[in-house]
DNA sequence: CTTGTCATGTTATTCCATATCATATATCCG
DNA sequence: CGGATATATGATATGGAATAACATGACAAG
């Protein structure tokens, strides 16, 4: 995603939390959308690549590298772990896919093809993920960074906690 | 840390960046008041744990558990991962130190006894790693997370990017 | 003294991640 | 077309991060 980047429309941008939604319609529209985003930008969307984006997006949660694994050699595919983390690699690098470092594991993007600095919030009791965005952490963060000289190329924000869900679950 | 917090003092906050100072000092300076704020509060900063936050101050950078593991080994301590995990675990959770999720790793905090959520510039060239106040992902993010109706209990923020020193360096 | 708590030691295992080398498959260009 | 270049996959090995589980020691409270 070197080129082509344009801002993702509102109305795809509204479905990034915890609520309910068709989950099938969800992924596969994900996954029409990832091919054409990848076809428009010379990138190439090979099968392993494909499956790994698809199982990302089929859970709202995020993955660690050897749960991916796992899957891959189940539909026959290379079961190294060169092989989860060079796709990881690929749908990282194209902003189809975010690393949650707290986890040290992995989520599908819930708006590729737009230029976005995320945020995450984590449930720490059920690991679902749900991303925002983060123009805060230019806010005061930036001022520091300025005042210090520090130049900022990327920034992580992600929120540990309760998600609606478990909130619920919790109280009773 | 469960009782006895307060807000710190604002002349030590200061120092929190990438710049010169009397590091023997700083870091003598730090371990004695760390050792104050256990004895106030009840918690033993027994040798290991001690030593291990020693390590932290002297470096101004992360160091992943295995090279602090290393060093206990040559002190003389024991040389078990759960060594270094404990008393890591030990200075994490009474606000001495820092877990930089983005590395793995961990530092020294700069303001131990105030009660804050930090966030961290962290330079990918030298891996130096600066410590500032992240009151910002309560702006746009906390918004989002009560829309959501998410429950915020922890936020990491992680600066990625160049430190004046690398920057300068790389301008040449 | 014994019971409970906290800290440490030790062994083993699991998970995360990457270096390296070999092989294959596109893609570009003469 | 055919060869050069870049990109993708396969496979082996290894290193680093983190924790589970079990045993021992130190010490304070009852």
């Amino acid at each position: 995603m070197t080129s082509g980047m344009r801002p993702v429309p509102e109305d795809h941008m509204a479905p990034i939390g915890f609520g309910d939604h068709d989950h099938d319609t969800c992924v596969e529209n994900a996954l029409t959308s990832a091919e054409q985003l990848c076809r428009e930008n010379g990138l190439r969307l090979t099968p392993v690549r494909r499956k790994v984006l698809e199982m990302l997006l089929q859970e709202h949660r995020a993955l660690g590298a050897y749960a991916i694994l796992d899957r891959l050699r189940e539909e026959g595919f290379g079961s190294q772990p060169p092989v989860a983390y060079r796709a990881l690699d690929f749908l990282v690098r194209n902003g189809f896919v975010h690393k949650i470092e707290r986890l040290n594991a992995f989520v599908a993007c819930s708006h590729p093809g737009a230029t976005h600095s995320p945020a995450f919030m984590i449930c720490r009791k059920c690991d679902a993920v749900a991303e925002a965005q983060a123009s805060t952490a230019k806010g005061s963060l930036g001022a520091a960074a300025r005042a210090a000289g520090f130049e900022i190329e990327r920034t992580v924000v992600e929120a540990e906690g309760l998600c609606p869900d478990c909130t619920k679950k919790a109280r009773k």
